[in-house]
Order: C-alpha cells, then sequence, then structure tokens
DNA sequence: CTAAGATACGGCGGACCCCTCCGCTTAGCA
DNA sequence: TGCTAAGCGGAGGGGTCCGCCGTATCTTAG
C-alpha cells in the first residue's frame, strides 16, 4: 500500500468516525470526503460501500467487543457470562451511532463482515449456557444478535437510548410475561436482574 | 376539499402504498409523483412529510389493529388477549415493508400519530393483564411496542420476516435465560408458547 | 540520482432525490 | 355565466451517490 493511500485511509477513518458518531450511520460521504479535504472518488475507493466505511469505522470497538467475549468465556458463571455480553452489545449498539445498524444491515456479504465476527466470538458463550442449562433451548446466536440489535435500532432515538435498551434487555431475558400456571416464580424470576 | 384534489390525494395513496410496499419506507416521493402522473409539489402538498404519507397509507391496517384490540379487550383471559395483540402487531410489523419504521420513527410531533393511536388502543390491554398479575411489573405499553417494533426492524431482511419475528417475540414474552436458583420452572416457563 | 512505470488522486458529469416557489388552470359558488 | 381562490404542475436550487479518466505522485529499478 503506498504511503500516500495509507495517510488518506487513516485521515478518511478519523474523519468519518467522527462523522457517523455525529449524523448515525447515513452520515453524508461527500461531506467526509469534503471534511478530509479529499476527493469523493478517494473515500469510495478505500471504501467501495458505505457498510464497508462502517465496519471500518467500528472495527477496534468490535475486536474490543469479542476481546471481551473471550475472557468471560473463562467465568464459572455461564449464565452470568452471557448476560455480561449481551448487556456490553447493547449498550453498545444502542449508544453508539449507527453500530446498530452497522450490525444489522448487509449481513449478506462475503468477506469480512462485523456480525459474523461478533458470532465467532459469541457463540462459545451461548454454547457453554445451553449446556448449563440456563438458556432457552434452541436458541442461537444469531437469533440474540437480532434481538439486541433490534432494540437498539427502536431506542434510537430515545432520550438515553442506553438505559432503554439495556432495561428492554432485561424484559427479554427474563420474560415479561408470567404463565398464569405458576404465579409463584413470578418473584423469583423477575427479581434476577441481568 | 375540492373534488380534484380529494381525486389526487386518492390516486396518491394507493400509488404510494404500491411503493411503499416495494421499496419500504423510504420509497422514491418522486417516483411517486411520477407514478401518478401527478406533479411532485402535489405530492408534498398533500402529505407534508414522508411520515405523514406513511401513517395515511398504514392508517386503515392501524385501524384494523385498534380495533382488533377492542375485541381483545373483552376476552376473558388477559394474558391471551395481549399476546395476541402483540403477536398480530408482530406480524404486521414485520410483512408489511414500512410499517415498523412508520411505527418507530417520528413519534415527536403532535398532531396524529399512528403509534400514539395504537398505544391508545393496546394500553387497556396492558392494564389489564397487570391487574391480573400476569405481566412483569412496571411495564408499559411503550416498552412492548418498541420491543415489538425493534424486533421487526432488525428481522426486515431476514427471508419470511414474519416466522422470525414471530418467535423472537415469544422468546421475549417468555424469557430466553432461566434462572439457575429455579431449574424446575424450566419447562412450565417455556412450554408456553404464544 | 534519475527516469519510467505503477498507483492513487481529484473532480467532472450524469442520474437521482428532496424541497420551495410561483404562474397558471380550473372547480365551485353566486 | 363569470369570478375567485384553491389546487396544480414543474422549473430551479441544493444535495447525494456513483463511475470514470486525465493527471499528479510515489516507488523502484537502473
Amino acid at each position: 500500500m503506498r504511503a500516500d493511500a495509507r495517510r488518506n485511509y487513516e485521515l478518511l477513518l478519523a474523519v468519518a468516525a467522527e462523522a457517523v458518531a455525529e449524523h448515525g450511520a447515513d452520515a453524508s460521504l461527500e461531506q467526509i470526503a469534503r471534511t478530509a479535504g479529499v476527493g469523493s472518488g478517494t473515500v469510495r475507493r478505500h471504501f467501495p460501500t458505505r457498510h464497508a466505511l462502517l465496519e471500518a469505522v467500528f472495527r477496534e470497538r468490535i475486536d474490543a467487543l469479542c476481546a471481551h467475549a473471550g475472557e468471560l468465556a473463562r467465568r464459572p458463571d455461564p449464565r452470568a457470562a452471557l448476560v455480561d455480553f449481551l448487556i456490553a452489545i447493547t449498550r453498545a449498539a444502542a449508544t453508539i451511532r449507527g453500530l446498530a445498524e452497522a450490525l444489522n444491515r448487509g449481513r449478506t456479504e462475503g468477506v469480512y463482515c462485523a456480525s459474523d465476527q461478533l458470532a465467532e466470538a459469541g457463540e462459545p458463550l451461548v454454547r457453554r449456557a445451553a449446556e448449563a442449562g440456563v438458556l432457552a433451548p434452541g436458541i442461537t446466536f444469531a437469533d440474540l444478535s437480532t434481538l439486541v440489535t433490534g432494540i437498539a435500532l427502536a431506542t434510537e432515538n430515545d432520550r438515553d437510548p442506553g438505559t432503554t435498551a439495556t432495561r428492554l434487555l432485561s424484559l427479554a431475558m427474563t420474560g415479561f410475561t408470567v404463565t398464569p400456571q405458576e404465579p409463584h416464580t413470578t418473584q423469583a424470576t423477575f427479581g434476577t436482574r441481568a
């Protein structure tokens, strides 16, 4: 990679990060190019699709989440590990503008896909929780990921999305309906916060 | 309202419904005008904002959902009533392109708001379920609505969004984690499908 | 150190879109 | 039938995305 190319790449990444933080997933690419003092063709060359740019912007963040998953995998309590991971993702997706979009949309292409990377890191946690019997049967990481990004998307224009999103997540984890057959389980079930 | 205005309004509504069904919430207004054989100013005059157009397009559908809620309110089982309503919303939001967007985004303005209308119809069901003790305490209809639209948004580009969405909803209803303290409740809790 | 070749850059042009405004048509009333 | 104002159409300005190509710049071999 040529020196100037690398320079532009890094510059664009920094500018894009700021733009996305401010305007979300559909920040103007043209504006990013302008701010970086670079031709619009250049941003297109480095990031062929908007999704590619988003993934590049969030790469470090995703890596961090995956690393976190790696640590959690060594925790003694499988349920707590999975829950902590989901909370971490939820908080990130709800807090960092554009991240939820990046994780949800465009999981079609091959190459590199942020949500795939996250899935790879999260699946062991799911498996371990399932083996320990603390997860409803048949649940995949994809299910949980979809749920989490959905919650993040829906709370996007809430004030304080972070808290709202984690609140909804905890509802979904413990369930928000009570089966009338076993009313005595109510307290025990809902008393367990994430 | 003048006769020609009304004519155009209805025509635009029909065309818009088709366009939204095909291209989702961000169908081209320009294209709608063109298809209707009408100036772009005309569509803007009848529907000042994109959200207004979406709400108009989905008005009947929302009315139907609200009517359904009215019927369900007379059902003997409060939990089943609420659950049925949520399933109905979920299925609609996940199946009908653009509806989830319309329900989630733009709940800022006053005037008429589709999600408010839905909330008004759904709140009695929530209240009744809460009084019957089959709902986790502190849950509002807004919570459930957000959750449902989030699920719909996240499953949008899934193949067969309807089934995926309702599956995720049922997970959230009964909870996907099991508290290790009471392992015997597992079967009972997850055996109850929506 | 230099010159040739590869590589990346910039920005132009086309297609599309949203939005506003204004002159013209025409429906509806008297 | 004629008047009036409501409604219409579309041009124009600003913005975006995208592909392409002439050119400037970096790199490396000589």
